[in-house]
DNA sequence: TTTGTTATTATGTACTACATATATAAATTT
DNA sequence: AAATTTATATATGTAGTACATAATAACAAA
């Protein structure tokens, strides 16, 4: 909310526009008419005269819905609903520096979420090799030769973003290298810099000789250093 | 991937329109001047004429970043680069005819996920009101009047949706409530009926007096069924 | 200092025109 | 008759022009 906006207690009127109105329309249209994966849409001027606009204004919402990967169109074939890829719209404005604080914030809590959620999963997909190829990462950590920051966040991207690969799940793979930057951004301006008591080599062991629980609870003491500041926000 | 493009092994070519090409460059020009909200961007047709493309093609492309809330324009002003809507674009195409199965039961389990993973967030957020709504809700259940599946239903949503809200984490919540359509469709597709050993209200009074890892097993205990079923698939 | 008037201008909308890819039909070859 | 090639029709893709409209800025009046 503005300032002004909060002082006076008004709201500001929002200004949409013919573009903004046919957008809403068509995502109602091919709802109410459960359009499904494959269905043809009606031709660009037929909607167009449907709805009361140019062409212009049309193309326009049709381009949004093009981004979002909803609708598949070719010259002369026209138009088909398709599979939207979901997490591909977020990944365009995932830009720490773009989205405010607050949801930066809340991004980073989600990801201390799943990375407590994903024992579970974690534990019903797991393989010998996954883990041989995890421990190979944790090892490469400790070698006396590489000692750098640049290498630390690198081991730390890969060393996080196996135990996702393992879960078997793209989508949740995919989510993770989104909020990357967020993660990088926020660590980045913390004051000291994090070191959890459970090493990456210990969440190994627990991963190939404990239980979920012991294995969640030393995720847990890995990302105690974040937690910590969680409590003082 | 197709069907032909898997047997055959050889990629489609991709139909990139003008606006697509431009919606990246303004994109990538975004990122690489480092733009932030409240920023004036250039007028349309220097920007159409920087690009040679017609003020169509590119309107095309801002249209799409109007949609993601990225550039805010109004007449006479120009554009400035704004706060996007990061869960907005998801929250259009958020339809469990449209997305694919493969998607669709990796959010399922990103949900599952979630839900495992919040209790480390829940314990240091919760308060005494929230967890009296909460049991007022639990409550309801049980009464001998209420017992349809539509009231069922409308009390478990109510229910988990209370559990987010009470993560103070309003990114999570809005996450949460866009999942719901795909939980449903998926839920509402199994064979039997899901009735995990652990009830709401036994919940409840694991958020009362019991521990964080206790409140977790809970919910593990709540979810068992879904759990069982993702071991099969 | 506030309020009202006017000129300016960048976005919003509409319309026309033509290029181009491609589904379908027609013509040709086998 | 079947298969292949050629031609035709057409829906989307792109460009350009024209004008409406809201918001800014500059100035005048109260």
């Amino acid at each position: 909310m503005d300032n002004a906006t909060a002082r006076i207690g008004i709201e500001p009127v929002n200004h949409r526009t013919m573009a903004d109105i046919v957008e809403v329309n068509l995502l109602d249209y091919l709802r109410k008419n459960s359009f499904k994966p494959g269905d043809a849409l009606p031709r660009e001027m037929e909607l167009a005269n449907a709805l009361g606009v140019s062409r212009n204004i049309l193309r326009e919402a049709l381009s949004r819905l093009r981004m979002l990967g909803l609708i598949d169109s070719r010259k002369r074939r026209g138009m088909i609903l398709s599979n939207p890829d979901i997490l591909g719209s977020m990944e365009k404005v995932m830009d720490p520096l773009v989205i405010d604080d607050n949801t930066l914030k809340d991004f980073f809590e989600l990801r201390l979420t799943l990375e407590m959620g994903l024992a579970d999963i974690l534990y019903i997909r797991k393989t010998p090799e996954g883990i041989a190829e995890l421990e190979q990462i944790a090892l490469a950590e400790i070698a006396p030769t590489k000692t750098d920051a640049a290498f630390r966040i690198k081991s730390e991207v890969a060393f996080h973003g196996k135990i996702y690969k393992m879960t078997g799940n793209h989508t949740l793979q995919r989510f993770q290298t989104m909020l990357l930057p967020i993660f990088g951004h926020l660590v980045a301006q913390e004051k000291k810099p994090a070191g959890g008591k459970v090493t990456h080599l210990d969440l190994v062991d627990l991963l190939k000789n404990g239980t979920i629980e012991e294995f969640r609870m030393g995720m847990k003491g890995h990302l105690e250093h974040h937690f910590r500041n969680l409590m003082l926000r």
